[in-house]
RNA sequence: UCCCCUGUAGCUCAAUUGGUAGAGCGAGCGGCUGUUAACCGCUAGGUUGCUGGUUCGAGUCCAGCCGGGGGAGCCA
């Protein structure tokens, strides 16, 4: 639990906080996480909890209940307001969804049911006040996702998107102690890059020119050279080729940040800015780089399962009831090996024996959804690595096998969504590299510090891409990766 | 970019082949209660996305624009 900082006390943060208010010497600072675990505390201790009122219920018996949550964890703290508090009528009552307080009181055993322990209040200090309850975007109850999207400041106070919020922390904070644990180095690839041969996608540009008024050559066309860096920028679609020159150095070696694609695509999978992890490691061929699919992906969602075991009970309880289980499922199972040919004929064979595709399969064409989806989930029923397809459908850096018509490329399919991963071997060889750049229509001397990589000690390597975002939908059956990033950024939209 | 759906109260949605715009939730007030998605009653809350058109009459039909969603393509 090191790697949890909501499991950790700050308690030099706690007491320089401003507007610090009188407290009794002995009100332990806790969070609601520590609290409800009765974690460095016990029933009969004084304590001081602060966070944001998510209902409060009046009991004219004379008390009020004030759930406060703090994001430490998934549930919130019952606060038992009693009527002799001296702003009780003033400010207690008042106290609305979102409020934020700062309580100070008696741990003890809970009378009511839904909690073991709450907090008997001595003080309850209102700290902000919202302004109108009834405008108020995100009171207690049902919202859809869309509206959510749109209150994208505000969304983080409900169940959903505080606990996505952690289920996205935990997955990054286990990707890099699994990277860390294996001796992989955490390279920072740029966000601004001049390479205009990444090949991934529409690139969005980085400039600090005149839009109004535009330098121009001689020939009429934009003068780059008297743009901020001399040359044309964008923003980077991929780290891949920029990693695999630290991966020629340093043997084991990983990309984990924000990638950038300028694609009208308006779907739920897709994302203008996304983040992406991209490990490369040397001396390895494509069947290392499966083996580290699996272990990596194993890996992360046994943390996830672990670590937050409630919020991952509310995916189950609310979004999806099959979260768990999948995972379980997906930690458990070998991954099965199969070639791209095979796969095919597979699939020739069970549309022969009457199984209905939209799309025709041969060998030669790029599995569809559909196609993906029914070997893992029907024919193999646990994860699948389909390695080596035909060398026309893949990028021109996949090292093309001997058979002279397919590359190591290799992409990994999950039950429940289809391809996770896509990876690859890279071509090392300069000879066979330069006669792929130049069969694609690509320039070489746009290559030159890529192909320095083949002339210096080149290396067998390989590495895959996993897009982030898409691996948190999975993990939490969240239909829609605009709902697992915290700002998402789409075509016509980015405006917090 | 293409196809389909959609836009009505703070939110989720109704509104009969075009005829006075409603409910639930939320909010406010009151009642009841060691409460837990509380419950009961009352109240407030709308230029039906925008612009134009057809019509005696448009939330409803037509055109354009803008926004949202789903699917496809592209991909991660």
């Amino acid at each position: 639990m090191t790697g949890d900082p909501a499991a950790r006390m700050l308690p030099h943060l706690s007491t320089s906080l401003p507007m610090e208010p009188p407290m009794p010497d002995s009100a332990i600072p806790i969070r609601v996480k520590n609290l409800l675990a009765c974690s460095g505390c016990q029933v009969g201790d004084t304590v001081r909890v602060q966070g944001w009122i998510r209902t409060r219920r009046d009991s004219k018996a004379g008390l009020s209940f004030l759930q406060v949550h703090d994001g430490s964890c998934f549930d919130a703290v019952q606060v038992v307001a009693p009527g002799e508090l001296d702003n009780y009528a003033t400010e207690v009552q008042r106290l609305t969804t979102g409020c934020s307080v700062r309580c100070t009181g008696t741990i003890v055993a809970s009378q009511g049911k839904g909690q073991s322990v709450e907090v008997l209040a001595d003080t309850i200090e209102p700290v902000g006040w919202v302004e109108d309850p009834d405008t108020y975007p995100v009171p207690a109850k049902r919202h859809s996702f869309e509206y959510l999207r749109e209150m994208a400041h505000l969304r983080v106070r409900t169940n959903t998107f505080s606990a996505i919020a952690r289920v996205r922390h935990c997955l990054a904070q286990a990707v890099h102690r699994f990277f860390h644990e294996n001796g992989f180095y955490w390279v920072h690839t740029p966000i601004i890059t001049g390479s205009d041969c990444e090949g991934a996608g529409e690139m969005f540009r980085v400039s600090t020119l005149d839009l109004e008024n535009l330098p121009r050559t001689e020939e009429g066309a934009i003068d780059y050279t008297q743009d901020f860096f001399g040359r044309d920028t964008n923003l980077t679609v991929s780290g891949q080729l920029n990693v695999e020159a630290y991966c020629q150095a340093l043997s084991k070696v990983y990309t984990f940040g924000p990638t950038f694609r300028a694609e009208n695509s308006n779907t739920s999978r897709h994302l203008a800015e996304f983040w992406m992890i991209e490990p490369e490691i040397a001396f390895a061929d494509l069947n290392d780089d499966a083996d580290l699919a699996e272990e990596f992906l194993k890996s992360i969602f046994t943390a996830l399962l672990q670590e937050l075991p409630d919020d991952m009970g509310f995916f189950r309880d609310r979004i999806d009831k099959t979260c768990i289980n999948r995972l379980e499922s997906f930690v458990e199972a070998s991954f099965e090996r199969m070639e791209y040919t095979d796969a095919i004929a597979i699939l020739e064979q069970a549309v022969a024996g009457g199984v209905k595709f939209e799309y025709p399969v041969s060998w030669g064409v790029d599995l569809q959804s559909e196609h993906e989806r029914w070997l893992t989930e029907e024919h193999v029923g646990r994860p699948v690595v389909l390695m080596n397809y035909p060398r026309d459908i893949k990028a021109f850096y996949m090292r093309q096998n001997d058979d002279g018509r397919t590359v190591a490329a290799m992409d990994v399919l999950a039950p429940g969504i289809g391809e996770i991963i896509g990876g690859s071997q890279r071509e090392e060889r300069l000879d066979v590299l330069d006669k792929r750049i130049g069969e694609m229509g690509l320039d070489t001397a746009d290559y030159w510090w890529y192909r320095d990589l083949r002339k210096y000690g080149t290396v067998p390597h390989a590495g895959f891409g996993l897009g982030f975002e898409r691996t948190i939908a999975y993990a939490t059956g969240m239909a829609n990766v605009r709902d697992v990033i915290p700002y998402p950024r789409t075509p016509r939209s980015a405006t917090f």
